[in-house]
DNA sequence: AATAAGCCATACTCTACGGTATGGAAGGGA
DNA sequence: TCCCTTCCATACCGTAGAGTATGGCTTATT
């Protein structure tokens, strides 16, 4: 039994096709999971497939933080674009969208290359990229909100330091009124 | 050149010797870069020494992850015992400890543990146990300074979402007004 | 001193995986 | 038709690492 996805009619796999499985595992598995001959058996392929699109391991890696970097470049540009007078429910609902269930795969690649970051240099590099776009582009919406510019910049922080780290804890999210404090604390970030 | 630490006049090592290196592997290479080979190698003995002390590799990360919970679970006990008057100020000092500089490798087990969790549904399961607790003492305090239960139970959420998930961006900390911007997060979850 | 127990080294097996070499099937272009 | 390109399979090598078997050294015990 191969628990990913296989080839469906596609006789060939394409360069994108393989990185579009590897976020996959990365996302369940974390980066040392992803090896080129489980992938391949995801596939339902053996890795002389791989090895005739990537040169190596490393190469596949490469592909993968950019096209992720890419993703959440264009990603965040599309969540913080905001039409005057909507600035604190866009804020809202990037708190929301970090935090939803249905987007619990989205979330794991997230936290799956930030310990891969802690491990790589380079993908620190590019995630700090990604974070201080992150941060400047909800800066500017705090900023459109009449926000002192330090406190613009404090409250960015701890938007993405709140989502990425409420998604970092375990407790009991079953409990009824789990909703009701994600509100009150999206209310403490943004309200005055 | 063995990076790790290696005996000094000690001529032995015990079950505590192996676990404690094997944290701080956990803490620089993640679970994934937990190897026992590794491990003695860092010893300067071999693996035959290992196994005289574990049964296999898994005794070794029961072992690990048991260590890690007792030590949080008294940690916690002892950062949330506060003489009435001093609430405030000893939420602030939780909320600095967990960003101080000097404590960057407790941060680095938090993370390495919590990875390892996303993987390992044993090591969920006690992750969950200290953040209840955790969060149970936290709520405590907050309820000490007259919160009501509610917003007590989501300022202590956002207490730790809060400092594990800036130890998890990245973004340029040698700005010098970084300082400013964490005691302006730490008054905003702390006041009224 | 003799024995036993505790601790570690050596030497092996087995598996997973990265990487290479090569052949073969399928389809397009001349 | 013939050939060439594209994509994948097969078979192989080399290494890292888990686990085992066994022997040797060192210290404590009697």
């Amino acid at each position: 039994m191969t628990t990913g996805k296989e080839r469906g009619n596609r006789t060939q796999l394409d360069r994108n096709d393989w990185i579009e499985g590897a976020i996959d595992i990365l996302a369940e598995q974390g980066i040392a999971g992803l090896r080129v001959e489980v992938l391949a058996k995801n596939f339902g392929v053996t890795k002389g497939s791989f090895y005739w699109h990537f040169k190596d391991r490393q190469d596949l890696l490469d592909a993968v933080l950019e096209v992720w970097k890419e993703g959440r470049l264009r990603d965040i540009e599309k969540q913080t674009t905001v039409t005057p007078g909507n600035e604190v429910a866009q804020i809202h609902h990037v708190i929301e969208v970090y935090g939803a269930v249905r987007n619990r795969k989205g979330m794991s690649i997230e936290l799956a290359v930030r310990d891969w970051a802690r491990h790589d240099a380079r993908v620190a590099a590019e995630v700090e990229a990604v974070d201080t776009y992150r941060l400047e582009c909800t800066r500017r919406i705090f900023a459109q909100l009449g926000f002192p510019d330090d406190e613009a910049r404090a409250r960015s922080i701890l938007v993405f330091a709140y989502v990425f780290g409420h998604s970092l804890m375990a407790y009991d999210r079953s409990q009824p009124k789990v909703t009701e404090y994600k509100r009150w604390i999206a209310e403490r970030i943004t309200g005055r």
